[in-house]
DNA sequence: CCGCTTACTGAATGGTTATTCAATAAAAGT
DNA sequence: ACTTTTATTGAATAACCATTCAGTAAGCGG
């Protein structure tokens, strides 16, 4: 029985011009089928995501994946890297173009994880998608683990920053353990919730315990006291 | 109803034991085979896990699941049911046996989710590796956001009476959900690092954020201090 | 227009896996 | 004893899916 030469709708709406070029350069088409896959992955989940799925997301056809990625198992490793990639830029940039003293910087890194570019219900559901299967895979693993140490060094370098500046008590290494631990728990529920706990919520609960860990770097609402620079390292504030 | 202390559930392993036997009660073949499940989820992650692997994991044959499973979908909706209910009835018994003091009542709650008992990487591994699947099934998701349900409105109703008792300026909603994702976080943590980090570290961490959040209720290293109970409101300890 | 390269297609292949079910065997009931 | 019920097996089945590859066609330099 002849299976569908009928054109099919869009599963996943992503795709570009109306007359789709028939052929690209490698590099587009690449990121186009990426992007397929993290579409699939947000909607479907790791388990139910086929190349397939992929490859209609994307309007092409079932060979194209393997013809561009060569296995299925290489087209999530480099979805994996690319998604890391954009992560990092992202805080990277919003670090760079906060003010330089310590109260901004801690804000900027902390409120980028929350950013509108990267924190959206598809991007999340993707992550963790991949995430979970990391524990089996360690090529995942690795990739994982190095994109946390480069954020969490620079986190920590901060908190070190803010306890020398204004002489809190705590360990440097375990706020920023709680720090970390709470964003990625933020994120989970983001994408548990469906909808119902929003970005803008999540912001608030980073912000008020960043004032509250750190008060003397931020008020009680989280916003930063960029005041307190090198100067004062007494007690009082 | 007791944990499967009876039953071993060693990987797909080599020996036999004693010459298991053939015919079991429904409810405990039952248990066995959502015990198997959980090992493979943890071990292959949940879009390698077959049935094959399951019943090979309990030494039985290969129809065996869709006997008193009837799907394999089945299978993993129980095995999550399975692992929701065991993680609330162990946070419920450590409420049960603290203090009645608010500070004690927090620290049990608080603590319940890295319990020895519940808090191992087998644990942990499998029950990611179905939440990530959440997102895509209705099913899974409606069981998750129960379990979390429960345990956060406990868990706000006492933050809400620390706030009473010793006038903390901060809203108990938003910090009943900066302690939980925190939690989640030292959780996917865990896993992720395979052993580097330890569940004695979470807890520290856990203790120093109790510690800075309610410092009438905690020492700054998280002890609970048990007398602050109905009388002062006052401002300093 | 001609060859040549490169991007793409989609039917065919083969391996994997959930599910079924007829056969078997252990209990339980009589 | 023997009948019935219930648990278990494992081979057969059918669906699905990643991968292959021979073929098609678009772009391009000439």
């Amino acid at each position: 029985m002849e299976r569908g030469a009928i054109l099919q709708h869009d599963e996943e709406g992503k795709t570009d011009a109306p007359p789709a070029r028939r052929r690209e350069s490698r590099e587009k088409r690449r990121e186009q089928l990426i992007n397929a896959t993290i579409d699939s992955l947000a909607k479907r989940g790791y388990a139910a995501t086929t190349l397939a799925n992929v490859s209609d997301g994307a309007k092409l056809s079932r060979g194209i994946v393997n013809f561009h990625f060569d296995s299925k198992e290489n087209l999530l490793l480099e979805t994996l890297q690319y998604m890391s990639d954009e992560y990092q830029e992202n805080w990277k940039a919003r670090y760079a173009e906060s003010a330089p003293d310590t109260a901004s910087r801690l804000a900027a890194l902390v409120t980028a994880d929350l950013d509108r570019r990267i924190c959206t219900p598809r991007t999340i559901s993707a992550w963790f998608a991949l995430m979970a299967e990391a524990k089996s895979r360690p090529a995942y693993q690795k990739l994982v683990w190095e994109r946390d140490a480069k954020y969490r060094g620079r986190l920590t370098e901060y908190c070190r920053k803010a306890k020398e500046e204004a002489g809190y008590a705590f360990d440097p290494e375990i706020v920023t353990a709680a720090i970390y631990a709470m964003q990625e728990g933020l994120w989970l529920r983001l994408m548990l919730s469906g909808g119902d706990y929003k970005r803008t919520t999540a912001l608030k609960v980073v912000k008020e315990m960043l004032g509250t860990v750190l008060p003397k770097h931020f008020t009680p609402e989280g916003t930063p006291l960029s005041h307190a620079s090198k100067r004062n390292t007494g007690r009082k504030q």
